[in-house]
DNA sequence: ATTGCTAAAGGG
């Protein structure tokens, strides 16, 4: 079995600042106070008239306007939001804004342990199918190899009783999300479990805050796949939240690849009848298990399994709250004082409001001499 | 372009 993945089609001028369009420039500084603004914007030619308040250039006033009338989706022009959006989210609301907001490199060193934990992960996906690579120009067709995917992993679910990468996507209080679950098996006793992998650069547990999160993770796929197996993701809703035009031609690889595959199709929508139809009529069970393995990177020793245990109510009311800042009715919030920790690590801790304005008590971080007697 | 848009997860 082979796993289609779409091929990535960027340029390499396109790869830096010459891909910000006007607005997300914008965006990109906003943060800066306002003279510098100012000068960065104006032409070089024209540097001895700066704008005068009043008069500021109609891309600024709109940009002011954004930050003021736009909820977090519009402005950051999402349909839908990614699982791990919400997971990261979990761990801090106000640092997950920031990355949107202000999307920079991170650290060498931090890129290092996403890699290597990016490279043990395909690895172990490669144990199960090969890769395909499929160039693709439009989204359509790259939903479509989501698609085809998933019409190949369900009989591979149903007949070797194990799949990894499974992709998910579905509405979830309200917000649509787009997932990929780490692994799916069945076990001896017939249960279907998920098993999410998470390696570490040192040998040891995480911390709860860590786990919070990951289980958070977990169970929204849990949240996302048992309503697709229930029919409760259908096609219309996709089409809906993701904007996608069923009926626009898939690209000729895209074509060729599901002839290969076996499926007569000439559109995406096509492809979503029969995802639908494979999803609800395989006789897939709901999750019956979600475990998470921590594993250290370098040792690939296993440092612990946890088996989370789902409670919906929580889980939905958690995210309820998460979609309250994404739809703009609140500001985003920073950690609790007792979670202050996490700021050490962080790209944003010296620009961060929420330190700034005391959210986090500046005496938790950085202790006060004790006044003289 | 007075515009349009998505690879999800990667670890702390």
């Amino acid at each position: 079995m082979a796993e289609a993945r779409e091929e990535e089609t960027v340029s390499a001028e396109a790869s830096g600042f010459s891909d910000l369009s006007d607005s997300e420039f914008l965006e990109f500084l906003d943060l800066e106070d306002d003279e510098k603004l100012c000068a960065s914007l104006s032409k070089p030619g024209s540097s001895s008239e700066l704008p005068e308040k009043d008069d500021k250039p109609l891309s600024l006033q709109n940009w002011k306007r954004e930050l003021d009338v736009l909820s977090p989706m519009e402005r950051f022009h999402l349909k839908y939001l990614y699982v791990t959006d919400l997971s990261t989210q979990s761990w801090c609301e106000l640092q997950m804004a920031y990355e949107k907001e202000l999307p920079g490199d991170l650290k060498p060193e931090k890129a290092a342990v996403l890699n290597t934990g990016a490279s043990i992960h395909l690895a172990r996906e490669l144990e199960l199918h090969d890769l395909v690579t499929i160039s693709v120009t439009t989204k359509e067709d790259a939903w479509a190899i989501k698609f085809l995917n998933i019409l190949s992993m369900i009989p591979t679910l149903q007949s070797e009783g194990r799949i990894r990468e499974f992709p998910v996507f579905g509405e979830v209080e309200g917000m649509f999300l787009v997932g990929v679950i780490d692994e799916l098996h069945y076990t001896a006793k017939g249960e279907l479990e998920l098993t999410e992998l998470k390696t570490r650069r040192r040998a040891m547990l995480p911390l709860a805050a860590q786990k919070k999160k990951d289980c958070f993770q977990v169970s929204l796929y849990k949240c996302i796949f048992d309503a697709m197996v229930q029919g409760k993701v259908t096609p219309a809703s996709l089409i809906q939240h993701t904007k996608l035009c069923p009926d626009k031609p898939l690209g000729p690889s895209v074509l060729r690849h599901a002839q290969q595959e076996g499926f007569s199709v000439k559109s995406l929508g096509d492809l979503l009848e029969l995802v639908f139809l494979s999803v609800t009529l395989s006789d897939l069970p709901v999750i019956d298990i979600l475990k998470i393995e921590y594993i250290h990177q370098e040792t690939a020793t296993v440092l612990g399994t946890d088996t989370v245990a789902f409670e919906e109510k929580e889980v939905r009311g958690k995210v309820q709250h998460y979609m309250a800042y994404w739809m703009g009715h609140r500001e985003p919030q920073g950690v609790d004082v007792e979670e202050a920790w996490k700021c050490r690590t962080c790209n944003y801790k010296n620009i961060c409001e929420w330190r700034r304005s005391g959210g986090v008590l500046s005496s938790a971080l950085e202790p006060q001499h004790k006044k003289a007697k």
